[in-house]
DNA sequence: ACAAAGGTACGATGCAATCCGTACCTAAGG
DNA sequence: CCTTAGGTACGGATTGCATCGTACCTTTGT
């Protein structure tokens, strides 16, 4: 079951939808840059400067939430996305290190 | 690096080829057999009975193969497939088990 | 009231992935 | 030698995905 807002319980999350969101890089740097992030932090869709128009960013947050890989709430004016780690981590242990691993050698 | 036969080096499997190849549920599928096979198992392409035809299926493996997931070495008359399974979880620790976990809950 | 910022919805486009049929190759076995 | 089994290579059809422009909505701030 989902939500009104498109988000699916946490133990509906599949496998496979999460993984073909994580198969695109954009999507796949959204949930790395959030995973390495403290935890609960909030960012707004265009906080990360992707080099994309604002229709092809809805798109990609449409995708990670449907996948249940992160959560959107109404900031009053804006949306603000969060990870759904625990979520996440219940459900596919590990996998979330993997993708805040890449990239992340500094 | 890759070698002639387009398998690349345990140390160039990337998260994104990985990702994208399991995305697909008939190639994750072959991948999940495997991890629940004892280690070093080998399988013919044709020994998985999937409903695709022979071309469809040696685009799989192609797939498999150039992600760094199987190994496909020639044996005589066909060729073996085996999981590299020392590769992946040097390179992305708990991804297989995963995988392996998916639809296999007998 | 108005404008600006952040998102969404819709339709269109271009490219990549999937899938197939066919032809071909190689090795094993009669 | 011939047949069969397992795969590959090539070309084509179809479908899906990423991307965009445009129009529109809502909230904040002036």
């Amino acid at each position: 079951m989902v939500d009104s807002e498109g988000h699916p319980d946490g133990d509906e999350i599949a496998l496979g939808s999460v993984l073909a969101a994580l198969a695109d890089p954009l999507r796949r740097q959204v949930v790395a840059e959030l995973a390495r992030a403290p935890g609960g932090t909030e960012r707004t869709c265009a906080s990360f400067g992707f080099p994309v128009s604002k229709a092809t960013l809805t798109h990609h947050f449409r995708v990670l939430r449907e996948a249940g890989l992160i959560r959107q709430v109404n900031r009053g004016n804006s949306r603000a996305a969060c990870l759904r780690a625990d979520d996440i981590e219940a459900r596919l242990p590990g996998l979330l290190d993997l993708v805040a691993a890449e990239g992340g050698k500094k």
